[in-house]
DNA sequence: AGGAAGATCTACT
DNA sequence: GTAGATCTTCCTA
């Protein structure tokens, strides 16, 4: 996908985010997942790590859209795509995926055999893809060891909308379904 | 130095 | 499905 394709509002790349493919190579390796689920942050959201103000820690997320924002929590790398306009602090964290390819690559680095449990939650797709700090503020459309591709085309109403999870501060009721995942698919963390 | 964090794992109802 | 322990990174003081 292009910079125009990141260049929108954060809601509509989220849900158009649904269905494309993640890839990374490593090598000669190449690994290939299905995005099926993902969350919006935006800006003047109690949820987002820009709600603080720019800090060094952040910055990433006032950049170009396109950009990549990785950041840690308990041990595990989120991993962003910063949205909308530059100077607008917006995101999409990528939260699950479906393993499509290089699947024992994936378990390898996971340490674990069930396909099911390789990559549904952030910080295990991230682990699988060999996804770390390295790649933070880098361009996704410019990145060649890691970029998504136009996939599967998902229709309106097989996409499911609902809160984030894991969320401690958030919108008030009403603006607070900022959640998209592919309905009935067995890859995504929760449903 | 102390503590929070957009999670994960395990063990259970 | 929920609850509690665990964990590293990077913040704030």
């Amino acid at each position: 996908m292009n910079k125009k394709f990141y260049e929108r509002s954060t809601i509509e790349v989220a849900k158009d985010l649904l269905g494309k493919y993640l890839i990374r190579k490593i090598g000669r390796v190449k690994l290939i997942g299905k995005i099926v689920e993902t969350e919006a942050y935006l800006i003047n959201d109690p949820a987002s790590r820009a709600y603080k103000g720019k800090k060094n820690y952040n910055k990433e997320m006032w950049g170009k859209p396109g950009t990549i924002f990785i950041y840690n929590v308990h041990n595990n790398w989120m991993f962003n795509i910063v949205t909308n306009k530059e100077n607008i602090p917006e995101a999409v964290l990528i939260r699950a995926v479906q393993p499509i390819k290089g699947i024992d690559v994936m378990m390898e680095y996971r340490k674990v055999k069930d396909i099911k449990n390789l990559t549904n939650g952030p910080g295990k797709l991230t682990k699988s893809f060999l996804i770390d700090k390295r790649f933070n503020g880098k361009l996704i459309y410019k990145c060649k060891e890691l970029k998504i591709k136009d996939g599967e085309k998902v229709k309106e109403e097989e996409i499911v909308r609902s809160k984030r999870i894991g969320i401690t501060k958030d919108f008030p009721e009403g603006k607070n379904l900022l959640r998209f995942y592919i309905k009935n698919n067995p890859f995504v963390s929760r449903k």
